[in-house]
DNA sequence: TTCGTCAATGCAAGCGCTTACATTTTGCCG
DNA sequence: CGGCAAAATGTAAGCGCTTGCATTGACGAA
């Protein structure tokens, strides 16, 4: 019998394979095969195997698994932001559809930060996905080599761009904005403004941005009927922002936001200034997320697909890693939802 | 020169430190000491090294790293959900203070189940999590059995339970519940509910409840005197739980809620009933997240400190991993927060 | 010039697992 | 019972990386 070079089975300490197949009196061949494809081993000599691997605690260790192996089920996903719900239900879709699969969806956040995103795209590359979930197409372009380079599957969603060359997920967040701010023009508002995240490095701020200049010049408006204000991501910086621009000598009659967020912001700030939505000001959001429901006024929005671009996504990634398949980008419809948010103009 | 039996790089795929090493004419070793501590390398080979890695796209496998390195230098976290923002500003701070020390962390959600987090449990185990950051005390007895096996440090946060063994690092659930239910009391409330997440496998909600009726108890009065509802985590389910009760004959003045989401959803479904908050029924929260400040009224509730908790987990659980320090439990404060939810008995 | 020293580098042994291939066992048929 | 195919199991070669130890080469001192 040749001896094995391990170490002893410590109880104390994480098991190997090879500790498992000495308790059980196999090869780790035969215990490994147990646990991938337990149908090629006899039952008896599953039944040991399994015992040994329960007495000892056994877990396999990913890393040398995923070596072995070269592969990992192993998906990733990184959005801008954790901290509020824009991404939560999307990625829950997502990470279900994939579980149907039987892959993992690994998560990180970015911050907004598209540095931040290149670190974490190689960092999660490194772990093994095998295919990534990204928002938007806004990103440095050594992150674009070396995805490349990799030839890793991805995704971006919550935008869709035919004639860009990477496969999205998602809708036309300029047409989207355009539609709402339509609404609020067709309500007779003159004096607007925009609260948006900072467009740099964030393509649907910009189109959003776009869409709202796009519904002006249909009614003859150009760039200077429409204040502008960058700000964070955060509901207080939305709140923020709105106090600013409620301060300036001629405050907008309608105000819409980049997202539900900063409208939520918005909508908490009126209250403390004891200016009422809508009949003093009209304030919008965008992507309707739950709290968009909660506040008061509700927030009249634009309804993004959430939970269907998370299902897609994970269909489309599915089929690019298996089918080595290049991906068709899908568009998804937004609706406008009408709440109390806004108003006619005063 | 001996030839190294590996494919030759390929550009399209991914390269390895093999591959690098021999485009930079260097040894493999070489380059794992460029990557890893650059000081024992001369600057003219790192720079040669450098600029293979970068014409090859190249980035670590992590996996083989972890194998051979036995530290990966990520931490794992699973929280019960992500759906909402509960845990956030918790994870944020957290993956912040870890961070500094070039510490990587996993986040995972379970969904409220016990299964589901000990599946996950395993599952940054295996991905080589060096210590896990969990939500209370209440999982599998084989989760703890799992974890015991193989000597993880692991800290429970949202909870303080000075005789548990286990390390916690939150606050006393119970008494924070007793504090904003005697300030419900003082309000002159007699008819009283609680609108709670499922209690079984959960003991921040069943610690919250023992609360709510200490509060009780020390006015004389019983377990029948509190309507508990009980039901889902989502915004919804707590206004769907806040409709239900409103509709019975004898509705309440005051509705407590086991935290702020599902506290917003019953300001929200109030509002749709058309009951005003406070004059109709008052309604508190737990929790203190952005959401609560931005409802209308504001929400009364607990405060809890998130970023704190997170800081002092990550603290500890760095201090547990490199001294093999059996770790020290930490009370934190909360505090009431009064906002406009919570008023006198009508 | 000859060492000794030390910084820079290379060599090669694993880390824990999977899997192609080789070997043994089992069950059946003639 | 012998013989054979199929089932069960074992053997061993990596997967890509780190790191202890050996080797090389430069430089200053003797």
């Amino acid at each position: 019998m040749p001896k094995t070079p391990h170490r002893t089975p410590s109880p104390s300490s994480s098991a190997t394979l090879a500790d498992v197949s000495k308790v059980a009196g196999v090869s780790t061949a035969t215990v490994s095969r147990c646990l991938n494809s337990p149908s090629q081993v006899s039952p008896s000599t599953r039944e040991r195997v399994m015992k040994a691997v329960d007495d000892l605690g056994y877990a396999p260790n990913f890393g040398a698994q995923a070596l072995a192996a070269k592969r990992t089920n192993t998906f990733g996903a990184i959005v801008p932001t954790m901290e509020n719900a824009i991404f939560a239900r999307c990625l829950q879709a997502l990470q279900e559809a994939l579980a149907e699969q039987g892959i993992t969806l690994l998560v990180a956040s970015s911050s907004y930060d598209r540095d931040l995103e290149e670190t974490q795209i190689r960092n999660l590359v490194a772990r093994g996905a095998d295919a990534l979930f990204l928002i938007g197409h806004d990103r440095t372009p050594s992150s674009y080599r070396f995805l490349q380079q990799r030839q890793i599957p991805v995704v971006a969603a919550w935008v869709f761009e035919p004639q860009e060359p990477r496969v999205s997920v998602g809708f036309d967040n300029r047409k989207a904005m355009k539609m709402i701010a339509a609404e609020v023009l067709a309500h007779g508002h003159q004096r607007l403004a925009l609260i948006t995240g900072e467009r740099a490095g964030n393509d649907r701020a910009r189109q959003r941005y776009e869409g709202a200049m796009d519904a002006l010049r249909a009614k003859g408006m150009t760039a200077a009927d429409l204040q502008v204000v960058e700000t964070g991501y955060s509901i207080t910086q939305g709140g923020a922002a709105f106090s600013q621009l409620m301060q300036s000598a001629m405050p907008p009659t309608a105000v819409m936001c980049g997202n539900d967020v900063l409208a939520a912001g918005a909508i908490g700030m009126a209250r403390k200034l004891g200016i009422s939505v809508p009949q003093d000001v009209s304030i919008t959001g965008f992507d309707d997320i739950e709290i968009a429901e909660i506040v008061t006024p509700g927030l009249t929005t634009v309804h993004v697909p959430h939970r269907k671009m998370g299902r897609h996504a994970a269909a489309a990634l599915i089929a690019m890693r298996n089918e080595g398949d290049a991906g068709e980008s899908i568009e998804l419809e937004t609706r406008l939802v009408r709440r109390g948010s806004l108003g006619t103009a005063p």
